[in-house]
DNA sequence: AGCACGCCGACT
DNA sequence: GTCGGCGTGCTC
């Protein structure tokens, strides 16, 4: 009796057996639905066997009308999960998030205008009538709002034959892309960068390649060709472009569309359920040929990937931290090797891991080095603090000063760049000293005046800003400390009386629309001065705007994490390069109290690889990730004496392992949230050293009280 | 993940 | 004496 071993997009250990009834088309891969417990739930064939060693099985309940997981799915499944420590299931859930488009697609009835005229007419249904030549074929309740009317006239239309009833699939295909038609003129470097990465998809096979491009160099022209050659060449190849979620916006879609006649097929965290259900049921069928998405894309069913493209391979956001811990961009890589894809890591500032690769010679790197047409890249001044301080309560420094003077009298455009949301990122009484905290957290309160709110950028925890301290009662004592961009953007209008300020964050520009309409209003010219913080890194292209100010370069490099340098140098080099895009020459001048810090003399050289040079060395000599392993035991309690308690036994319960050391326990960084109290081990290794197998076994030699709570984090990234 | 089973406190 | 709190264990 054959029987079928069924993943569950649940926590559980393993597969569980069931029997396959006579004659049911049951697959490895196959997507099925089986009772389990109380419900019938829905899963993965994981393997066909013939006998069980469970003693009674059910048997499948049926087997969704779709293509079978593909065997390269199901291992890089199995991959991930081993890889970081988390059960099958769990990585399997993240593969069927939108398992709705298992089923078929929804049919809508729909009603169209026939021509015919009957004699009874009223003022009603001539009132549907007129919507209708209007809206095309809609849905009864969508015409009759059209038309102002109750459905009931649409219905009565319907049977006197001036309107037909039909039947509409509501989320069809996305139209299929034309790899034929011609890109954007290449310059010879892209050209051999390109024709490099059309050569790697026709031999087919694995080939991981780093396309390491300077700003504005064109590498979103390159990779096209590589996806070009992709669907040319394989009527069914599936193309996957991951890029940072923040990334993900109109202008993105309306390039795709542009090149390939057809927009790709979307996968984001703001999609709505039917989206969602629409891109997983096309990818899903091989339908969908180009997807861009966020991280979570990588976990898309697809029938036939041949390309991969990470872009902005150095975005800390393609490090996934709840749940599942994982990075996007390393399992982007091994997902390719197991479905024998090309795969193109690109960045402006690759991560030392992935320079480090290119050089053992794992990844083929290809550079552009050039800005086509006469864009230049800016000159990158430091401005070293110390010495040019501003007055205080301020903190534009004399020199930047007169540098957005001189912007605005030119009639050029200026982009202030702070890593802080809000207008003070801390609050204190002045009467009595107590800085406000959230409510269970160790995290302060940021102000913020264009709601007039404490918000708390850890938990989203906020309340107006009181008048009284919460603390001693003193009346109108609380004080907003230190600089956030809307105290930024307030100083600037001081400075620049006739001049439009504008703040850019995600509190000012909440969702795609509003994001898209402060860029397009940068673009147009229309603001002078633009106040943001991360958000303004990202790939715009301002061509009026020529002078960058970076109002506190130091705050990214305090911490002593890891990669602080190296993603301060990133962060900085991409905010610098938003200055000057188009023919005028841009200035970026970067404001430190440290400019002796080797992060900040490469950045002022404009020496990268020599920036990346020093990182590696500190790195390769303490042996820190590429050159060793790492990773974090997270654990936390609903009490400090329970979370002592714990730590001590995770600490005894740690394994022997050769070349591992283990830190800890040391409280985390931010060592109370939401009432829990939370400590961390840190493990390294030697690169050779399997370290998720070290955790498992850590993991499961843990026994814990069940308050307790603990997670592994394979190579992890936020140490704070 | 759900859900049932089970053992201890405040309620008709 | 019951209703319900959530700790523990199971689902092929």
């Amino acid at each position: 009796m054959p029987v079928a071993r069924i993943l569950f997009p649940l926590p559980l250990p393993e597969p569980f057996d069931y029997e396959i009834p006579e004659g049911m088309a049951v697959e490895l891969g196959s997507y099925v639905s089986a009772p389990l417990g109380k419900y019938e739930r829905t899963g993965v064939v994981w393997d066909v066997v013939e006998t069980s060693s469970a003693k009674v099985l059910k048997p499948v309940a049926s087997v969704f009308d779709a293509p079978p997981m593909t065997e390269a799915m199901r291992r890089f499944v199995t991959f991930c999960a081993r890889y970081n420590v988390a059960g099958p299931g769990q990585v399997l859930g993240m593969a069927l998030r939108a398992r709705g488009g298992l089923s078929p697609s929804p049919v809508q009835t729909v009603y169209a205008l026939t021509g015919h005229r009957t004699n009874r007419m009223t003022p009603a249904r001539e009132k549907v009538l007129e919507a209708g030549r209007e809206t095309g074929p809609v849905s009864a309740a969508e015409l009759a709002r059209a038309a102002g009317v109750s459905a009931s006239v649409v219905k009565g239309l319907a049977e006197t034959g001036s309107l037909r009833a039909e039947a509409r699939v509501s989320d069809l295909p996305y139209p299929a892309p034309d790899p034929g038609r011609t890109g954007a003129e290449l310059t010879v470097e892209q050209g051999t960068a390109g024709d490099a990465l059309r050569a790697a998809v026709r031999d087919g096979g694995f080939k991981p390649f780093l396309l390491d491009g300077i700003t504005g160099s064109g590498k979103t022209e390159v990779y096209f060709e590589a996806i070009a050659e992709a669907l040319a060449r394989d009527p069914e190849a599936q193309v996957l472009v991951l890029l940072p979620e923040i990334a993900l916006t109109q202008a993105v879609f309306d390039r795709f569309e542009q090149r390939f006649g057809a927009g790709p097929a979307p996968w984001h965290s703001s999609l709505s359920d039917q989206q969602r259900r629409r891109t997983w049921r096309e990818v899903a069928h091989g339908r969908a040929r180009i997807v861009t998405g966020a991280r979570s894309a990588l976990f898309l069913p697809f029938q036939r990937l041949s390309l991969i493209i990470v872009d902005e391979e150095h975005d800390t956001s393609y490090k996934q931290e709840d749940g599942v811990t994982y990075h996007a961009r390393d399992m982007a890589v091994m997902r390719a090797k197991l479905e024998g894809a090309t795969v193109v890591l690109a960045s402006a500032t690759p991560a030392l891991e992935t320079v480090v690769n290119a050089e053992a010679g794992r990844y083929t790197r290809l550079k552009l080095s050039a800005r086509p047409g006469a864009a230049k890249l800016p000159e990158i001044e430091l401005v070293d603090m110390r010495a040019n301080t501003p007055e205080r309560g301020q903190w534009l420094s004399p020199v930047l000063q007169k540098a957005l003077q001189a912007t605005q009298e030119a009639g050029e455009q200026s982009l202030l760049f702070l890593n802080r949301r809000g207008y003070a990122p801390l609050v204190i009484c002045k009467s009595c000293g107590e800085r406000l905290k959230s409510p269970g957290t160790d995290s302060w309160l940021t102000e913020h005046r264009y709601t007039g709110r404490l918000v708390c950028h850890l938990t989203g925890w906020s309340m107006p800003k009181p008048d009284t301290c919460p603390m001693c009662g003193a009346k109108d004592s609380l004080m907003g400390v230190g600089p956030g961009v809307e105290r930024v953007a307030e100083e600037a209008r001081q400075l620049l009386p006739d001049a439009v300020v504008e703040v850019f964050s995600s509190d000012t520009a909440q969702g795609g629309a509003a994001t898209r309409a402060i860029v397009e209003r940068m673009a147009a010219g229309e603001i002078d001065v633009l106040v943001g913080t991360q958000i303004v890194a990202k790939g715009h292209n301002f061509p009026n705007l020529t002078l960058v100010g970076v109002v506190d370069a130091d705050s990214g490099l305090q911490g002593g994490d890891l990669r602080a340098g190296e993603q301060t140098f990133q962060l900085l080099s991409q905010v610098a390069g938003r200055a000057g895009r188009a023919e005028r020459p841009g200035r970026a001048l970067i404001q430190t109290y440290q400019p002796d810090n080797p992060a900040m003399m490469a950045l002022a050289a404009g020496d990268r690889d020599g920036f990346l040079q020093i990182e590696r060395d500190v790195r390769e000599e303490l042996t820190l990730p590429p050159f060793g392993r790492m990773a974090a035991l997270v654990m936390s309690a609903p009490s400090a004496e329970m979370a002592k308690e714990i730590g001590l036994l995770a600490g005894k319960a740690a394994p022997h392992g050769e070349g591992v050391t283990v830190y800890g326990p040391a409280p985390a960084p931010i060592s109370v949230l939401r009432g829990r109290h939370r400590l961390r081990f840190l493990i390294t290794a030697p690169r050779d050293v399997d370290l998720s197998a070290y955790m498992t076994a850590w993991l499961k030699a843990l026994k814990l009280p069940n308050a307790a709570r603990v997670s592994a984090d394979i190579d992890p990234y936020s140490f704070l």
